[in-house]
DNA sequence: AACTCTGTTTCGCACAACGAAACAGAACCG
DNA sequence: CGGTTCTGTTTCGTTGTGCGAAACAGAGTT
């Protein structure tokens, strides 16, 4: 085996701040295997069906590029043409790639039953989270027994800056990522940066003296949630969080009895060896 | 609106037989676009975690392509790299992808409350399927209230010659497409094509016959299933099954009051307006 | 009939992607 | 220790693919 210089890009910089992302000369780089994946991820940012034309806008990419894209994309079955609307939606493919990820999460299996456990016990419900970009992604979510209203489902995207999960991550990772990570959000949030800010830096300081972070009805304004972050054996951080109801689950009991509990759950979990 | 010779690819023709598919001269068909995701659909044919060179060996690309590939991939999130095993895996971007499909599939959000109901009378598992390729893959999947030992997550591939889900999809296409299914099918099972094709022509008379078809074991030994096909407003074509273990639903009470009814769910479901 | 909105197609060029071959390390091995 | 065999990376000259401005083509709209 060998690695000379390492060919894995060094550090994932690939935030999206709104724009594609614009390497500048890199022989390695592959432009138009990135252009369609763009061309795919504008279905993520909000519109379920596009036009050529909205995706060009979207993108940012030329129109006869973008026809290109769907054109290649349709006729491998990552896209489908809707011939009524003449557009375009996401097709099955992209759920095939999706699957084959969360399904050989190994950490994913061996806490699922955790989660379960403290769900029941808590009544708060316990979710697994990983990092996409500027956004926290489910890839397990545990209700507790009598099925709140909180149903995230495996997939759904959560902001960074503002949620319990999102926090946890931000706390885990190195100097350095945080520094780029920090960039990233303060383009993404333009002037509303320094209140976010301060949301994160008061994780900072929850985690190191507590080893958990909190958002107290700062994402949704009813809920309430803990996270704490998870280091999986190949070095990718994930965040373990429970969330609640702030009616059912005041902001003293969770910072006081179960934000704790959380922690010492992550701690279990980590030591099965993921 | 403009469509002089429509830009759609007129049949999605993109059977996977093992072998990546090569279209020979398609000025609009992006190449590296293609090769770049055969890179990551490598990932779903088994492996979790591969080497350029076994990506080399499963896509048939040669080895700096497929560097390029990973280190691209990589760069925008969607492989991730283990420098432990000096191997790739698929990473969150994927996912986000995934989400983006089901979580805006009409039919599942308008389904679930129906087949839930139906799972609660039946005491069978119920599932929504479309096709990928060669497949079919759960978009949806509700069980019955005494949990059975059958958990088909979504992005869940099954087979589709023995399956009752594939047999419903291959039932309700048109006589063109099947033929090319065929072909994919026999290219894929090779003298065991004769076989399948016995089960899927059994499959034509009963749905014929009874507007259902079955997979009495033929798929799991100890699964017995029906399926029905949906057709959906914009012309795409899903299965909708229901499952249970051949001790609790033996083959007669499946074939002569379940699968009817399950018809009739179908029924309803397509008269949703989805 | 002129205008606008779509999306497709053309076509010549540039340069991005390609891939054979060379290189570079690690592990193993007699 | 030199040789062998894995791995994956890099080079580099060539080619042909992907590019995108501009032209084209329909369908509504006024």
């Amino acid at each position: 085996m060998a690695r000379t210089k390492n060919n894995a890009p060094e550090l994932m910089v690939a935030f999206d701040a709104g724009e594609p992302v614009k390497p500048e000369k890199d022989r390695k780089f592959v432009e138009s295997l990135s252009r369609g994946l763009d061309v795919l991820r504008a279905f993520t940012q909000g519109s379920v069906i596009l036009g050529n034309q909205d995706i060009a806008r979207i993108t940012g990419l030329p129109k006869p590029t973008v026809s290109r894209m769907t054109y290649t994309l349709t006729k491998l079955g990552y896209l489908s043409y809707n011939t009524q609307l003449e557009k375009y939606q996401l097709s099955s493919g992209v759920l095939a790639l999706g699957y084959a990820y969360v399904s050989n999460l190994k950490v994913r299996q061996l806490a699922k039953p955790y989660m379960d456990e403290f769900a029941r016990q808590t009544n708060m419900s316990v979710g697994l989270t990983c990092r996409d970009r500027l956004h926290m992604i489910y890839v397990e979510n545990r209700l507790p027994p009598e099925a709140s209203l909180l149903r995230m489902e495996i997939g759904l995207k959560l902001p960074l800056a503002t949620t319990a999960a999102g926090r946890a991550y931000y706390c885990a990772i190195g100097d350095q990522d945080r520094a780029l990570l920090d960039d990233a959000l303060a383009l993404k949030y333009g002037e509303d940066w320094p209140e976010k800010r301060q949301g994160l830096t008061q994780a900072m300081e929850d985690y190191r003296a507590h080893g958990f972070c909190l958002s107290l009805g700062e994402w949704d304004r009813n809920i309430n949630s803990a996270g704490v972050p998870i280091h999986l054996q190949d070095g990718t951080i994930m965040a373990l969080t429970c969330s609640a109801p702030s009616y059912l689950v005041p902001a003293d009991r969770l910072r006081d009895t179960i934000a704790h509990q959380l922690a010492m759950l992550a701690g279990d979990i980590e030591s099965l060896g993921v």
